[in-house]
RNA sequence: GGGCGAGUGGUGGAAUGGUAUACACGAAGGACUUAAAAUCCUUUGGCUGAAAGGCCUUGAGGGUUCAAUUCCCUCCUCGCCCACCA
């Protein structure tokens, strides 16, 4: 009988009830047992799943049940990153509340994933936006406050109109918000910061630790980092006590320098060009820069403005007068805001040099091209060089030179050794309703303080008014806002502003450890047991932010002597995208699969095995019709072999024949395949092959009727593929598992077939044979054959013959038990 | 501009120095059927040839090697990320 439409209903409901009723998935920390905790990254709730969360967590799902069935103790946790602008704005559309769309969506979701067969332990279960989770995050926020972690600073800030909140650097994206893609502006606000920056060093040293991560990951996180080595050098300005120090990775070009630089927001402008005649022209620079919006002044046509201060600086090295200049692409968050301009070895200050007629002065040449002349240059010499021009340095190679200038420019006073990093600290603050409230208090007399933790958490307010306009909605309830201080018990007013939801994903996989705790924010043991993650699995677009305020918050914890991980990932699989007609699905493309059509037509089996067979799991994954229906096909092979051709109870032994060896053969090397595909970085479309073959040789193997013998080797070989199956196809592996009489233990906890190296070794092999590097003959010989044995034979084969025949033969080269290869 | 990755049949893909195109999809032919679906069998990289066979083929070109999809160099194309970061 086929497995129908009506058999597949029934079967993934049954075994559905099954897993829920008897807990089967249920994780107990088990002190002698190996773990294994695999993590998926957990969902925002914005309806139904979609087909990458399928994906997502169905390459999970197969970690988790092939891990278990290797007997080690799996934790597989799911929940909601449930905080976020999409509930405030379904509230403002639809009139329903943030908390009751979001719970609602959580359902959905919840129903989605269970018909999906997941292997979630349920118990575990959390949204970020419960009380008693977003209590933690207000927790370890008041830590990062008294650890000086977590500060309240004014400064322009990247803000979102549209969004009317503040965003992390991190949230913008080319100058647009990252959720609603507006231009973003700046503003000048007094906001919470987390000193990320306090780990910068580590954050970048133990990417190093990563092996398992996408080298492409590691990078992304290198460069967002941001490590830079250079000087810092001392600019005196001519006539004043006033000092420009200036940042360079290039102090070797430092002979070069013919003006300075500053960027417009810089604290000497004003001062600097007061009473000259540029001044008005400085003001009104630096007044047209503050007006322009930062993604519209990085991007546009890049020319290079400014204008000149009217005043000059010293070149400490060599006393040269140099022009102090204020330039739009010199930016007041990185360095020191001011740089030294060296036209003929950095393009852009070439550029801004050519646009301006500011001098050029050689000071690297090119062995190849000896002899530059500013004037014939057309675009800056950043190559490496010798020096010249340079005083005691000239003959200098320019890389030792940056060395010893700055050791020798530190000696003279003249600067110093410096690094920079292009990481700032993560403003966190927002001016939203559905977040956790931030647990600060204003008071007048006492300053900003803390709630003490008794009075966590600080609850959000059901019924803040809610409109998408101007400024935090909790600002808008005055029981919210009016308190006493915790200090001196006088009015106090809360702050209003709620963390942004990073802030809740950045330690969730620590709460699965333990995720009901309510007198922690979860047990030192649980987390020592579980710790860290063995395999996180998600999308790449979280490379920079997510995994980076993760590993961030996991260091932070570490040193409250939380955890004694350094790293919360292990190993880090991204999984890629899930394309149609060679778009990614979304909705506004109009293309997108519903996973229940395609559950309700071939059941969530059929969608797990195509989604797995299509690509590797960090490939692109084409939806394919065409292909769902072939691995329908497939199940339904070995759905028809177990329902008709296995033998319920078959006994019987003796010596085999030559087919019997060949299925035990075929089944040994699906079973080392699978392992290998498994174990060997998860490719999953590889592992499900070996067991198709596995299947062709079951076919074709014939039984005939009676022959217990033979009947023992055929069911062997379809549980071995039954059980290969079974974390792939999870659902029709139980029932097929049942079907055979096997009903004492569900299939997930089936001990994973194991194999026989010596299984595999057969007596003979088959050899190719090349000339030149052609293959040229193949051939079926002893195994281990030597070149004694083997001459004779391939230069016997006429088709070798052809090809040898009155040739000198140079060399015979043995690879044994796989070719032979003949110079002539 | 910088970084990372990829390029293999009609299609998805396999093979990490050793017989390129496993496995699947699609297609063509056949069996079964009144017919269709389902199922089963056969064929399926290109050129050439009646056949045996020969030649070519992993983006292009070069190199190392008895042997290269795999290692090295140069180039092209595509994708992703970062980007006036001094």
């Amino acid at each position: 009988m086929p497995y129908t439409t009506n058999d597949i209903r029934r079967v993934e409901e049954k075994w559905q009830k099954y897993w829920s009723e008897h807990k089967i998935f249920r994780a107990e920390e088990k002190p002698g047992k190996e773990k294994y905790y695999v993590l998926e990254m957990f969902p925002y709730p914005s309806g139904k799943i979609h087909m990458g969360h399928v994906r997502n967590y169905t390459i999970a799902d197969v970690i988790a049940r092939y891990k278990m069935m290797r007997g080690f103790n799996v934790l597989h946790p799911m929940g909601y990153d449930a905080f976020g602008q999409p509930a405030e704005n379904a509230a403002i559309k639809r009139g329903v509340s943030p908390g009751e769309w979001t719970y609602k969506c959580i359902d959905d979701m919840r129903a989605g994933l269970a018909k999906m067969g997941f292997s979630y332990d349920w118990d575990r279960e959390l949204a970020t936006c419960d009380a008693s989770y977003y209590k933690w995050n207000q927790w370890l926020f008041i830590k990062m406050f008294e650890k000086g972690l977590a500060y309240k600073k004014g400064s322009p800030v990247n803000w979102c109109p549209s969004c009317a909140t503040t965003l992390a650097n991190e949230e913008v994206i080319n100058g647009a918000c990252w959720r609603c893609k507006n231009e973003v502006t700046q503003k000048d606000l007094e906001q919470w910061y987390l000193k990320i920056t306090h780990y910068s060093e580590a954050l970048l040293e133990d990417l190093k630790k990563l092996n398992n991560w996408p080298s492409r990951v590691i990078a992304m996180q290198e460069n967002w980092i941001g490590k830079s080595y250079g000087a810092d050098i001392y600019f005196n300005v001519k006539g004043t006590s006033d000092v420009i120090t200036v940042f360079t990775t290039r102090p070797d070009t430092i002979f070069g320098a013919t003006y300075v630089t500053l960027a417009p927001e810089h604290p000497l402008v004003k001062k600097l060009s007061k009473g000259t005649a540029q001044e008005a022209a400085v003001t009104a620079f630096v007044e047209k820069a503050a007006n322009t919006s930062k993604s519209l002044r990085m991007s546009g046509d890049q020319r290079k403005d400014g204008v000149f201060t009217g005043a000059f600086a010293i070149n400490p090295v060599n006393g040269r007068e140099v022009p102090i200049w204020i330039g739009d692409y010199v930016l007041m968050e990185y360095g020191t805001g001011a740089i030294m301009a060296v036209p003929t070895h950095d393009q852009r200050d070439f550029e801004f040099a050519t646009e301006h007629k500011l001098p050029m002065i050689v000071v690297i040449s090119d062995a190849a091209r000896p002899g530059l002349i500013p004037e014939q240059m057309t675009k800056a010499y950043d190559d490496a060089g010798t020096l010249v021009n340079s005083s005691q340095f000239n003959g200098v190679a320019n890389e030792e030179a940056k060395k010893n200038i700055s050791l020798w420019m530190e000696e003279q006073k003249m600067g110093k050794v410096s690094v920079h990093w292009r990481l700032r600290d993560w403003l966190i603050s927002r001016q939203r309703y559905w977040g956790a409230p931030i647990p600060m208090i204003y008071c007048k007399v006492c300053g900003i303080v803390p709630v003490p933790e008794a009075q966590l958490p600080v609850e959000l307010p059901k019924d803040a008014p809610i409109t998408g306009e101007g400024g935090s909605p909790l600002a808008k309830v005055k029981e919210f806002v009016e308190c006493k201080c915790p200090k001196c018990g006088k009015d106090a007013r809360r702050e209003t502003d709620t963390m942004a939801t990073f802030f809740d994903s950045s330690w969730y996989f620590l709460r699965y450890c333990d995720a009901h705790n309510d007198k922690a924010i979860f047990d030192k043991a649980k987390a020592a047991y579980w710790m860290p993650v063995d395999q996180y699995i998600g999308g790449i677009e979280h490379a920079i932010l997510h995994l980076l305020y993760s590993r961030f918050f996991t260091k932070f914890i570490r040193d409250l002597g939380l955890v004694a991980v350094d790293e919360p990932f292990d190993r880090l699989l991204t999984q890629g995208m899930v394309l149609k007609d060679g778009e990614v699905m979304s909705k506004s493309k109009g293309n997108v699969v519903d996973p229940d059509e395609v559950i309700a037509k071939f059941g969530a089996d059929t969608l797990r095995m195509f989604i797995l067979f299509a690509a590797p799991p960090e490939d692109q994954l084409e939806w394919n019709p065409a292909g769902l229906e072939g691995n329908w096909r497939f199940i339904n092979r070995i759905w028809n072999a177990v329902d008709t051709r296995y033998v319920k109870g078959a006994a019987g032994q003796g010596s085999m024949d030559g087919e019997d060896k060949k299925l035990e053969l075929e089944r040994h090397a699906a079973v080392k395949k699978v392992t290998e595909s498994m174990e060997g970085g998860f490719k999953f479309n590889t592992a499900i092959s070996a067991v198709m073959v596995l299947m062709n040789a079951v076919d074709k193997y014939q039984v005939p009727s009676g022959d217990a013998r033979k009947a023992v080797l055929l069911n062997k070989a379809i549980e071995t593929a039954v059980l290969l199956l079974a974390p792939f196809i999870p659902h029709a592996a139980e029932e097929m598992w049942s079907m055979a009489g096997k009903t004492d233990t569900s299939v997930a906890h089936v001990a994973w077939p194991t194999y026989d190296e010596k299984a595999l070794v057969t007596d003979t092999v088959r050899i190719a044979a090349q000339v030149n590097g052609k293959v040229r003959g193949e051939f079926e010989v002893p195994r281990d054959a030597d070149e004694a044995i083997l001459r004779p034979i391939v230069l016997a084969d006429e088709g070798v013959q052809r090809h040898v025949a009155g040739k000198e033969i140079k060399k015979f080269i043995v690879i044994k038990n796989k070719l032979v290869s003949i110079v002539v």
